[in-house]
DNA sequence: GCGATCAGAT
DNA sequence: CACATCTGATCGC
């Protein structure tokens, strides 16, 4: 969750996804994308006065993102002042002192951020240098350098500083699947239960956020059926969504949601109900989208875990992982890099608490080992706090991974009274297949997922003819690949049995259905190669240039102080050749 | 009665 | 561990 403060050093007469406080203040507002954790204060009273004795103050943000925030009421008294801007389109802001008049000119871009639909990314150029501020995003690595604005002619622009959403910048993240692996295998889960009988339903066990709807398009797509929600109404003017979702609940996928009790009807209830229309009971089994992630020189290449008689896990994450954002960040080398997200499972008491004790050889002796037989030299990032959070609290040994028992092995069991449905089921485990590594080129044809991240509402007088001329897709800036192909190894067969033995026979593990008999062109989204190979591919351990024991001292004396940790290349530099 | 904050839930 | 909420309790205005 964001714990961005809402300024930016170099422009702090602007606030970025957070109205409340010394936010008020603020000259201009944008918002990048549509979820809660990015809104705090933006339906305030304080704000909603503001606006109403202020000509000037606007809120910046995509046209989904307006049109989402629109929907509902309670942000209705934004209408008069936010300004939607097209992606990818510089826009010159004046953000001007009511009281005094003075001015300050910027230009402000959105990227498309591949979080949820509408959600963006900030570039500010101005007096103060260009500052990106990543909002929430997923990208796959070489993505960066697909996004024009980015560039000035052939080179990388200078970026003062990266604002960044460091949700899985830690290298127990290490490796996520990519989108289009993990829709793969949902939709080869649904595709195996579907197929059985109409009454056989799926139901996407969804949390109620946006982001999801991508997979609900997809699925839909696929199976020539729409998705059971439970509204309609913030979509009314996204076509592309709202042809593939219904408040009917006829149909055999269902993302639909009850309020209360959803725990104990999960796996043989929908939660609209469990009966078809002529009265013969449904056959469900639930799909729940969760983050899964990789362990410390591990690799998974399955994408759904089941977890009970009728129960899925499929692997989904609207953040990028770690060797994600460190493609993204070596590729622009920004001087700072403010991570906007404490690390997961830390609270602030946390890292006080951790401060003592750290910095004790044993704890680190692990990592420099690793260090000393990394063979591939990564490029000189910089790590931040919430890596020196991480390494003594996940020391890297390689004796970790063997004993590595990940979420999953405390999965409820769920009813299990069907015995029937989970004896069907077995018929759709999967066999694992894997890609070998290799380094994708950047010449065939770009996924564009962010275009549908972004897929511009109907206006009255607008349609979709823009969707056919993908601005974002552009291939003239070879990407830089920071992981090193060093193919597979035997880590994945072996987290594989530490899961059976953690799981029992009630988890089945499904892989990547296919690899050799898809085409990436036969998919309903063009992959590119590098995104179909980084899927596939173990990466190298992360390295870790460890810190020194008077480095962490500082910078932990820092963080237990509550202050603002800013690493910049000067830090890292000392981190790096202490 | 509303907002802010926190604990506890999925 | 939890992606992002949602609900309910408590406190203060």
């Amino acid at each position: 969750m964001s714990s961005f403060a809402g300024r930016m050093k170099e422009y702090p007469n602007i606030s970025l996804d957070r109205f409340d406080r010394e936010n008020l203040h603020a000259r201009a507002y944008f918002l990048s994308h549509c979820h809660k954790d990015h809104m705090k204060g933006l339906k305030g009273p304080l704000l909603k006065r503001k606006l109403k004795f202020s000509l000037t103050v606007k809120l910046y943000c995509s046209f989904v993102t307006k049109e989402l925030l629109l929907s509902n009421p309670k942000y209705g008294f934004w209408e008069d002042h936010i300004v939607a801007l097209e992606l990818e389109s510089p826009t010159q802001i004046s953000l001007i002192d009511e009281a005094s008049g003075e001015k300050e000119e910027v230009v402000v871009s959105l990227l498309p951020a591949g979080h949820c639909p509408g959600s963006v990314m900030f570039l500010v150029e101005g007096a103060q240098g260009t500052v990106l501020y990543t909002g929430d995003f997923r990208l796959a690595e070489g993505d960066a350098s697909r996004i024009d604005l980015l560039h000035s002619g052939s080179r990388v622009k200078d970026i003062r500083s990266v604002y960044l959403d460091s949700t899985f910048y830690d290298p127990r993240y290490y490796q996520i699947p990519s989108r289009e692996a993990c829709l793969s295998g949902i939709r080869g889960l649904v595709q195996d239960w579907l197929s059985k009988s109409a009454y056989h339903v799926v139901w996407l066990n969804c949390k109620a956020a946006y982001g999801y709807e991508y997979l609900f398009t997809n699925l839909g797509e696929e199976f020539h059926t729409q998705i059971h929600v439970n509204s309609l109404d913030m979509f009314k003017k996204m076509p592309e969504i709202l042809s593939h979702v219904t408040t009917e609940r006829a149909t055999q996928i269902h993302a639909c949601r009850h309020p209360k009790d959803e725990e104990f009807m999960r796996g043989t209830r929908l939660p609209c109900g469990m009966w078809a229309s002529d009265g013969t009971p449904l056959k469900i089994i639930s799909i729940k989208p969760s983050t899964i992630w990789f362990g410390e020189r591990t690799q998974k290449t399955n994408v759904i875990v089941r977890t009970g008689a009728s129960s899925y896990r499929a692997c989904f994450s609207f953040h990028s992982s770690y060797s994600e954002i460190r493609d993204f960040l070596s590729y622009l080398q920004p001087i700072n890099i403010y991570p906007s997200v404490i690390p997961i499972g830390r609270t602030h008491a946390d890292v006080t608490e951790l401060s003592d004790g750290l910095f004790e050889q044993a704890d680190l002796a692990p990592v420099r080992k690793r260090l000393m037989i990394q063979e591939i030299p990564l490029t000189n990032l910089p790590h931040p706090p919430v890596d020196l959070v991480h390494l003594p609290l996940t020391p890297i040994s390689t004796a970790d991974y063997l004993d590595c028992t990940e979420s999953n092995d405390e999965e409820d069991e769920e009813d299990e009274e069907d015995s029937d449905l989970g004896k069907e089921e077995e018929e759709g485990e999967r066999v694992e297949k894997k890609r070998e590594g290799m380094e994708g080129s950047d010449s065939v044809s770009s996924p564009c997922w962010e275009e549908f991240f972004t897929t511009e509402i109907l206006t009255d007088s607008q349609n979709n003819s823009q969707n056919s001329q993908p601005p974002t897709c552009s291939h003239t800036i070879p990407s830089i690949p920071i992981s090193a192909g060093l193919g597979l190894n035997q880590a994945d067969t072996m987290l594989i049995q530490s899961e059976d033995i953690c799981q029992g026979d009630a988890t089945i593990e499904t892989g990547w259905k296919e690899s050799a008999s898809h085409t990436p062109q036969t998919e309903p989204v063009n992959l590119s190669e590098s995104q179909m190979s980084s899927d596939f591919e173990v990466p190298s351990t992360p390295d870790s240039h460890p810190p020194g024991p008077d480095d962490l001292l500082v910078l932990y004396r820092s963080l237990a102080a509550g202050e603002n940790v800013e690493l910049t290349k000067l830090d890292t530099n000392r981190l790096i050749h202490q």
